[in-house]
DNA sequence: TATTGTTATACTCTATAACTATA
DNA sequence: TATAGTTATAGAGTATAACAATA
């Protein structure tokens, strides 16, 4: 005989996997930002150095483009680092309307120490991970990114 | 005979297990947050709906603490969903500085709506893991957090 | 007209701290 | 005084769109 069941209780955060993976993610970039900050960048700005390191220069647009970012966003963050005397601006000889982009020779000595920070913060985060889960949970992060077509460095 | 060696390269924005985290993290929360807009609420404000949705009321400093923000942050936040009609502010009775926090009927039939979202969220994004790396995903993210103390809901 | 970059606007979340009302 | 909640301020991120200069 049909009875009528109270409805299914809706699905509580914690039962969701973004749920947690979000709080992890939170966490980690929250521990970095505060070490970074003492070397007196953001997230965002460390990204943009770490981008401009592998290259002599590059056009503000090429730098959205590889950090998923708009250009308006590349243009403030753009200014507080040349106003932080870490990147040089300078109009494209070629074509006046293109800009550059380059790291000064201050820039240039602080990316291995932020890299240096971001090395210990991943140490620190994952070190509960045997090395073997963490190498599992590499995988399974790239999968999932290479299976969205997921691009551009994440800042926030 | 030792020989000078050229500096290491500093690690690369890849090289980063919180990179890939990151990356994946952000794309999942983003891609609920557009889901949860549809329904005209953001995802801190889901969040405050589901911690409400198992209580009958509560004061603002009780979701504060359990959503890991600010009492500010929790004041602003409701008052939003007031102007929405999904939650209403009452005074204490017993302690007049007190308030209490309650979903409206219409949250409260908004709330399960919500919840298949996420689940279809969730479902979305974590449909390329097998049903076991799922499952060891979960069980990572939990332990990090675990060995972290991390606590409250993430809402960024 | 199209493109590069800048600027304005608006909104969310964060953090700190001053402020009001009540106890 | 201590507590509960509100409000102000400032900063960082997001997004959209109007705008100037150059091609």
């Amino acid at each position: 005989m049909w009875q009528a069941m109270p409805d299914p209780s809706p699905a509580s955060l914690q039962d969701h996997l973004g749920y947690w993976l979000r709080m992890v993610s939170n966490a980690v970039s929250h521990g970095f930002a505060r070490q970074v900050e003492q070397e007196g960048v953001t997230v965002a700005e460390w990204v943009v150095l770490r981008v401009l390191f592998d290259a002599t220069h590059l056009a503000p647009s090429v730098v959205a483009e590889r950090m998923g970012m708009t250009r308006g966003a590349i243009s403030r963050l753009a200014d507080r680092l040349v106003d932080k005397k870490l990147v040089d601006r300078a109009t494209d000889t070629a074509d006046r309307r293109g800009q550059t982009l380059a790291l000064t020779p201050a820039a240039r000595a602080l990316v291995p120490r932020l890299a240096a920070l971001a090395d210990g913060n991943d140490a620190e985060f994952f070190a509960v991970l045997t090395p073997a889960e963490r190498m599992e949970f590499d995988r399974m992060c790239r999968k999932i990114a290479a299976a969205r077509g997921l691009t551009g460095a994440p800042t926030a």
